[in-house]
DNA sequence: CATGAATGAGAGTTCATTCAT
DNA sequence: TATGAATGAACTCTCATTCAT
């Protein structure tokens, strides 16, 4: 019942295939849907009900479990965006900084991440079995990345002890938790993070 | 909320064993619920249905709803006294060691205590105003425990950094989220809580 | 929020325990809850959301859910009254008439039965693991009951075929299938059934 | 349901070809969606989703709607071109059999027929005003057919009482109910099928 | 004071049906 | 004409909370 914004671009100046148009509304919904999640799952966790986030992205409830039909599906596309970015990140700042800095920034660039995400570190914990995959994601992509910081800023003597990444990852996520969208919690999950890192260093 | 007649006689007219029994009876029925509780929270958290825990302290719900209304009314009595213990503790251990690890040994034992409660941070960080009390019994028994366990081991030169005692106390507890009562999880919390530790000391 | 009945006997005429009266109310309700399943089972089938029946009843869907955690429940409970009513009315039959038209007559008192339980048949078809209950209640009161008389029809002569008694019980429940509760669905079981009988006595 | 504009150019001036495939398509849909009914229907019932059967015919559910809007329409189709086949086979086994045992064997393929078809007898009796037509083709197809045997058998001598050949075709129908496609089911409906025979012939 | 039956809002999930492409 | 994405009504079930006894 909801009134889709029909673009209606002129006929004339359509070149795309008509069969594109399905398929450009469809993702369109994706799109709509994994930003209406995401704003949710700040706001209200990634427990918050289906129905608020279908409402948010203006579909119906079966078009959420058609697209994602596990909840953990959703949260795991919501996020997996961001964990790329955050990835992707780490290449330049290795390039741009010695490696002791290197880490330090990317840790704090990862925990503003994290802190945006509420809710992030719940799922990761929960011990539902289907954050598995969000899990994995973190595994295999975040923590090798840090793993790769770590090693360089040991080389370089920046750091002093031994750590697994996967852990380290988890308790700076945890470090965020609570710590809602305002400033003052972001300082704080910073500062907390900062003795953190601070700790890698003393002999 | 209406109050009913109260149909029995006052209290002084009674005879003194009648009116004892009910008070034993009633301080029987709060314990087992408080003993209940803790035991259902450990085991599924903070948000387990308020029927199990009735069930297993062998009340009526209603009994629990009387005593405390509201939800965070029995979590924070629950947690209280295994707060005063910790802060008990604090004492025994400052006249123990140096105020150096005086301060490790003690953050430790608090370590221990949240790591147990499954559920507590996440109360706190909940949002839910209804935590407001169980957050400032934090910030008027635990914090000025660890503001003094740190100034003595400042003073004595075993630390370094400045750092707010509930914001670390917060920290800490996060640390813990997620770690089941496993000996696993717990080392990993200690692990991390040390790393922190070590942060205060770095200059 | 529905007006309970207050009969608001008044208080010196009360004579029952004060315990009583809340079993009172519950068993009330039990029974409304009984009625109304029935009545809803006739006319839209065991199928029936569970929320008509609810509200027929004047209670709360979390009520039927509390006397009757599963569908089959309910269904059992509504159907096992009828069945002992039905298991009763052989022995009157018995002493009654002679083998052969007790026989007869009983058959045509359960396909009664049966014919105004519409979905009754179904239920016990459906294959759902839930009825099973209900298809044991049939093979241990109703089967047993049929046992006896056509055993005692056939020491009679009145009867020549072999038969299993549940077989032939379920026969008879399926010929009223869809015979709504009109009467010309009666008759038209009934006639079906008494062919069924005529077969029983052919040699 | 609104007549949308026909791009499409008149078929007359279209090379034959294309039309003929368009034709050819159509009717190979047609054909596997009946097919794909036909084996939905036995073994989830008449019931069963609408996308289980599309998907089975490797069609979209609108094509499913296109050729038969009401879910009434395609069970009708799915079951007339069986029925057909059975009252065929009435030809042959008069031709074959003496009128008693012509009868007798119609019968029993009907029989088969019914049990293979699960669902049919419940949507016949459902209520629902939508299997009319099936209904009605029972009536002029099957009950002619059946009439026509009774009467020879009548004539016969091997028949003694009156029935109506509808309401017998229903009661036969009934009784093949919940008898999956397993042996044991069909022997059971079997074995009551045959009592009813038995009982037209009784005195 | 304790009890636990009753209530009913709300969340998850499925599917028939429509309709833009 | 076929497709399948989208819709949303309808259903089941769970629990927090109230309140008569």
């Amino acid at each position: 019942m909801q009134a889709r914004t029909r673009m209606s671009s002129s006929p004339t100046t359509e070149t795309a295939a008509p069969a594109r148009r399905k398929r450009a509304d469809a993702l369109q919904n994706l799109d709509a849907l994994l930003e209406a999640a995401k704003a949710v799952f700040a706001e209200a966790g990634v427990d918050a009900p289906v129905r608020t986030i279908a409402e948010r992205a203006g579909v119906g409830v079966g078009t959420v479990y058609r697209h994602f039909p596990l909840r953990s599906d959703l949260i795991s596309a919501v996020f997996r965006r961001e964990m790329d970015a955050c990835v992707d990140a780490a290449d330049e700042l290795e390039a741009a900084y010695p490696p002791g800095e290197a880490l330090d920034r990317w840790v704090l660039r990862y925990t503003e991440f994290v802190a945006a995400k509420q809710g992030l570190a719940a799922a990761l914990h929960s011990g539902d079995a289907a954050y598995e995959p969000l899990a994995e994601y973190f595994s295999t992509r975040l923590a090798p990345t840090l793993a790769r910081l770590l090693a360089a800023a040991r080389a370089a003597g920046a750091v002093e002890q031994e750590v697994d990444p996967t852990e380290f990852l988890g308790a700076v996520a945890n470090l965020c938790h609570g710590t809602g969208p305002s400033t003052r919690g972001r300082e704080h999950a910073e500062r907390m993070v900062r003795l953190l890192l601070a700790g890698l260093r003393a002999s």
